[in-house]
RNA sequence: GGCGACAUAGCCAAGUGGUAAGGCAUGGGUCUGCAAAACCCUGAUUCCCCAGUUCAAAUCUGGGUGUCGCCUCCA
């Protein structure tokens, strides 16, 4: 029995972060963790390299945006370690069998395979409408029953789990001295707290299900100790290994599975393999609804879909995003239409660029080289931010002193060259893309009708028929069809809704 | 009971010792045929309260108030 030994002590210098820290570090990057409650410096186990394992969803449901959280801010994380050039290993699992899936099948009188994969279908729509890139990885914890199973089989093995009369396997809680290190909650506290109904076949209270004997009627797999399934916790374990290794940089979840989920993972790996399970461990905040923790159990939930369908889904990320990851976040409509209109402004300023892009003469002009190195400084800012244990809200302010520079120096008047309002452009994109910004696609196309009724504006304007024109425009607008008139010529673009 | 988080303008929200970022909204102005967009100006003598440390505190210390969370399935 080892526990409690060297392969915790991750101070040491011979696995610490200091020691990772001399073979060479890419990102300079703080990340606060959980397991110290402070911040640190990353610093992956092979340089250049990340990996992360993030609890993705149990899917009997849609998603609602309180579980959107850390799949944007997540998301956020890998895209900006991209970005400074790392190599990353994103796995996000789905939990597809667990007692309420299997209540939801009950309810419809179908399967769990039937309400799993179609969830896991939903959120696919949900996370693509975020702009949350897909995980290199999205392992289901039923196509992981052998590593789970094998998991398991080392855990008896090592006198860390035991069956119970009845075909469940638990792990002997107790038996881990560290128990508690990633919630910070001493072993005699959390008993006193169980509210665990003694249950005649644990040897104790605190000790909790890895393998559970099915019930009549339930799905089941063929174990060495039961027909049956794989306990929630045991699966994150599973998948971690299989796909990440005994050791992975990152694991990120919401706050509130640091207990049991994530302690119980800990436990299970670290007694399983003998070595520290993860490095760092990240936790968002929640999102609350008047001030309470939105969640399903207290049913003052928002679908991540029905909240699209009425703002559409940019405005959820950019929620996401406005705010530190860690703080918690006050849900509202009046919210919610803020960040539409902050976004408003930002599509205008793109739109604006896009639009002096097609009419710039090319050949850089004198002065132009200050605009570029000023530009640039936003740059800095913004990955200083972003360095700083994921600022994102700061970073967002970066990229809206962009727009204000952006609009201020390249305009009309100062018909800025192509080669600036393309490097303007291109750096606007840049930042907004690592926080997965701006995704609405330009349109470039309109109907010949409309194009048409463009042109006999114009020629109304010219000859100065503004009842003619104001009457096109309105027609136009009812179409979502908006038209500005800039020194240029007209700008169009299509409005939402 | 144990552990923790939060409290900054009408709203959202950065800022952890050097004199309050950014966004939304409001009001005024410039531009425009009118709009739209954009730009400029406007807004917290002050960061929940009290006391302390300091030349200097939203930022540190102590005390208090309020709200919330985890300890039970939950992102």
């Amino acid at each position: 029995m080892i526990s409690g030994q060297g392969f915790m002590s991750r101070r040491n210098m011979e696995s610490g972060p200091l020691a990772r820290l001399k073979k060479g570090v890419i990102v300079k990057m703080k990340i606060y963790n959980t397991l110290t409650r402070q911040k640190e410096e990353f610093v992956p186990i092979t340089p250049g390299e990340a990996k992360i394992y993030a609890c993705g969803p149990t899917v009997y449901n849609y998603i609602h945006i309180g579980n959107a959280r850390p799949i944007c801010v997540f998301d956020v994380l890998r895209r900006y370690l991209e970005y400074r050039g790392m190599k990353v290993t994103y796995v996000q699992n789905f939990t597809d069998i667990d007692d309420k899936i299997i209540r939801r099948a009950g309810e419809e009188n179908s399967d769990y395979l039937t309400v799993s994969r179609r969830y896991i279908a939903e959120y696919k729509k949900d996370a693509e409408g975020l702009n949350v890139r897909p995980a290199t990885i999205h392992p289901l914890a039923t196509e992981n029953i052998d590593e789970i199973i094998s998991i398991i089989s080392t855990l008896v093995e090592k006198g860390y789990a035991y069956r119970a009369e009845n075909g469940d396997v638990y792990f002997r809680t107790l038996k881990f001295k560290e128990y508690g290190k990633l919630s910070h909650q001493p072993l005699d506290e959390l008993m006193a707290g169980a509210r665990i109904s003694v249950d005649e076949i644990k040897e104790d209270p605190m000790d909790f299900a890895v393998w559970k004997a099915a019930k009549p009627g339930e799905p089941s797999w063929p174990s060495p100790w039961s027909d049956g399934r794989p306990g929630w916790h045991i699966e994150c374990s599973a998948m971690a290994r299989r796909y990440l290794g005994n050791t992975i940089d990152i694991h990120c979840g919401g706050q509130d599975l640091i207990f049991p989920h994530h302690e119980n993972e800990i436990a299970q790996s670290e007694c399983c393999n003998g070595v520290e399970f993860a490095h760092y461990w990240m936790h968002n905040g929640y999102i609350n609804v008047d001030n309470r923790k939105m969640s399903k159990s207290l049913n003052n939930f928002f679908t991540v879909r029905d909240v699209a369908e009425k703002y559409g889904y940019e405005p959820i990320r950019y929620l996401m995003v406005a705010s530190h990851y860690r703080s918690p976040i006050n849900y509202s409509v009046d919210v919610i239409e803020q960040c539409r209109a902050a976004l408003d402004r930002l599509y205008n300023c793109r739109g604006n660029l896009e639009f002096l892009l097609q009419n710039a003469a090319p050949g850089e002009k004198e002065g132009e080289s200050e605009v570029r190195s000023r530009m640039e400084q936003y740059r800095e800012k913004f990955i200083e931010a972003m360095d700083d244990d994921l600022n994102t809200a700061d970073a967002l302010s970066a990229l809206f002193d962009l727009a204000r520079d952006i609009n201020t120096n390249l305009n009309a008047a100062t018909a800025p060259s192509k080669e600036l309002c393309a490097f303007a452009m291109d750096l606007f994109m840049e930042l907004a893309g690592v926080l997965g910004l701006l995704y609405k696609k330009q349109e470039n196309n309109l109907d010949q009708e409309i194009e048409d009724l463009i042109a006999r504006r114009t020629q109304a304007r010219k000859e100065k028929d503004w009842a003619t024109a104001d009457k096109i425009r309105d027609e136009l607008k009812a179409r979502h069809v908006v038209l500005e008139d800039t020194p240029q010529g007209v700008k169009w673009h299509i409005e939402q809704d």
